[in-house]
DNA sequence: ATAGGTGCAAAGTCTTTGCGCTTAA
DNA sequence: TTAAGCGCAAAGACTTTGCACCTAT
């Protein structure tokens, strides 16, 4: 067999990350549930957040690894899902944007970024 | 004196950062820059790419950790630059912009993420 | 019964940093 | 001369993983 099965602690983690919207870190997770469950582990928080990434019923937001840009000025990129390559791509910047987020928010935006992503032009052809 | 001086260390990294447009990491530069100046070291890399990226000169591309989000369904966030809080902002998804990104790139665009910065509400009044 | 999940701790990966030497100014 | 910067290696931070035990099915 190669089935998922039900675990009181992926229903933990799931839960709390429902239950919020600071979009925690692993570490966040950990040190809400611990108190309640005391042994809880880290890789166990880790784990659990990873699969349920992959299986889409959460989201990630970050690249694996700090990358660095020449290009200083704001604009989009293009990161592959298959390579990881990233790509720069020509599109203009739209200040309008900010000014609807401060509007949403009430934040002070200074600024955003646009970071498309599917199969870059090397690996669509490789499936 | 607290100056900046030249250092022929982080002229060469910040050229190899302006040949490029693969958006690298810091062990790539490393990589690339090693042959041919067999002492440089990794931790100056990083030093240095920190350097450049902190006054501006270049530019980071992550969040500094993993963060994860219950909300599947893209949809912009909004990332403090004091704090370092990322919140949710209601705001419509425009798949208009995945077929521009097309036009502009030719890569096979799934979907895209828009991330804004600046201070949040909390950070405002405090600078 | 048994394969998936857990806790724990060790290992791995990425990044920062302390220290003594080097070098730009 | 002298303080910024470097190379090196050790430490730190974050994440993954091997293994023996536990538990949903």
């Amino acid at each position: 067999m190669n089935g998922k099965r039900y675990s009181r602690q992926r229903e933990l983690i799931y839960e709390a990350l429902r239950q919020t919207d600071e979009h925690p870190t692993a570490e966040m997770v950990y040190h809400w549930l611990k108190p309640e469950n005391p042994n809880l582990s880290l890789g166990t928080v880790y784990r659990n957040l990873n699969l349920l990434a992959d299986e889409g019923t959460i989201r990630r937001m970050a690249f694996p690894v700090e990358r660095y840009d020449a290009r200083t000025e704001p604009h989009p990129h293009f990161c592959c899902d298959r390579c990881g390559c990233v790509y720069d791509l020509e599109m203009p910047y739209d200040p309008e944007l900010d000014r609807q987020a401060l509007l949403a928010s009430g934040h002070d935006v200074t600024g955003h970024a646009v970071t498309f992503h599917g199969l870059c032009v090397k690996c669509k052809p490789l499936h």
